[in-house]
DNA sequence: ACCTGAACACCGTTCAAGT
DNA sequence: ACCTGAACACCGTTCAAGT
């Protein structure tokens, strides 16, 4: 039967996971979708459309079961769920990112971090300059982690695939460290950036 | 007579300024200087390695200059020139960022960031981990500014050229303020991520 | 409503051969 | 040493025409 434009995304995310965002293209992606590439355009409107859908997907369910607790705890929470969403799939970030420069995608994520700060007593101006600071933050480092591990894996020559399967990123075999990059694991570097900031934060409440 | 590398490079800006990253590809670049296509891949390995090439010269003297002073008033001074040097070229932020995440490029920057935190008295991890966030934050927010104007621009009718001429990004008619963006100027909203986290940092040195 | 077929105007990169 | 000519294997997008 009809494909339907949540097909289209899902099998967009796909071939993101195990080629990565230089090899999704929409005549790949029709072809795993059984299709000529113009039948695509029935569903998507052009190819940066079809991508900022691919990131509100990724960013999907962000807030789900947050615990109660201090400002300071949940946004932190926060910050890191985003960045594991983020490293949930190849070039995720970027894709991210992307679609969040062009105002492409929903951009909810900006939202939840501005409630918390609100609800933590800045204002609403205040909280929202620094959730959008702290987004800045986590998206750079992030990119660059992942653009990181890719280019260091294709150094490695490994003919495909780098982190892939979601959650998979640092633990395993090895451990964090890798030989160029002997400063803590990635998420402690990403942990030291965001507490600093959060610190930042704490003083202006006071 | 013959092109040398750094006319490659050179050319590579101008196309970049005039037209942006998108329209910056090999052939255009070959017909720009007068040459088959061919023919670049004699002075650069592949188009990777010439955006490298691009970002180095994009951050090329970021710390001339420099003012003495306390470590926070140099280090938000190199952070400041570091956004400038970005926006001073069309998707200047997409190219350092790329070049940064890909390892292409010389990374000079983060040895500034971090040469003027040791000389605050951080540890050696504490300042390049630090260093290493700022220019995630700058990139991150830089990457985004970039985007969101070029992409309003485009929305806006205009044929090209969105803010190439450097330092021409927030003056002129119409002041920093746009439409849908109703939260202070850029500038500004740059400066109070920045002023938090150099909070954070000022914090952990006392 | 949904998709095919076929085209349009492009890409990056390689490499024998020329000068 | 430096460049041409020509090819290889691709791109995103459009749109008449089919079902």
């Amino acid at each position: 039967m009809a494909l339907t434009s949540k097909d289209v995304v899902d099998a967009a995310i796909a071939i993101l996971d195990e080629y990565g965002l230089g090899d999704l293209t929409m005549r790949r992606l029709a072809t795993a979708l059984g299709v000529q590439p113009g039948a695509l355009y029935w569903h998507v409107a052009n190819k940066q459309a079809l991508l900022g859908a691919v990131a509100d997907t990724i960013l999907d369910g962000l807030d789900d079961d947050m615990p109660a607790g201090d400002w300071d705890l949940r946004f932190n929470e926060l910050a890191h769920r985003l960045r594991a969403a983020l490293l949930a799939h190849r070039d995720g970030a970027e894709v991210v990112a992307a679609a969040h420069a062009l105002r492409t995608g929903r951009g909810s994520t900006l939202v939840l971090l501005t409630q918390v700060l609100t609800d933590a007593g800045f204002t609403a101006v205040e909280a929202e300059l620094a959730a959008l600071a702290v987004l800045h933050y986590v998206l750079g480092h992030t990119v660059d982690e992942q653009g990181h591990a890719q280019s260091a894996a294709l150094a490695a020559g490994e003919a495909s695939q780098v982190s892939a399967s979601p959650g998979a990123t640092e633990g395993a075999a090895g451990g964090p460290q890798t030989a160029d990059d002997p400063l803590l694991g990635e998420t402690a570097r990403f942990g030291f950036g965001l507490s600093v900031f959060v610190d930042g934060l704490r003083a202006r409440l006071a």
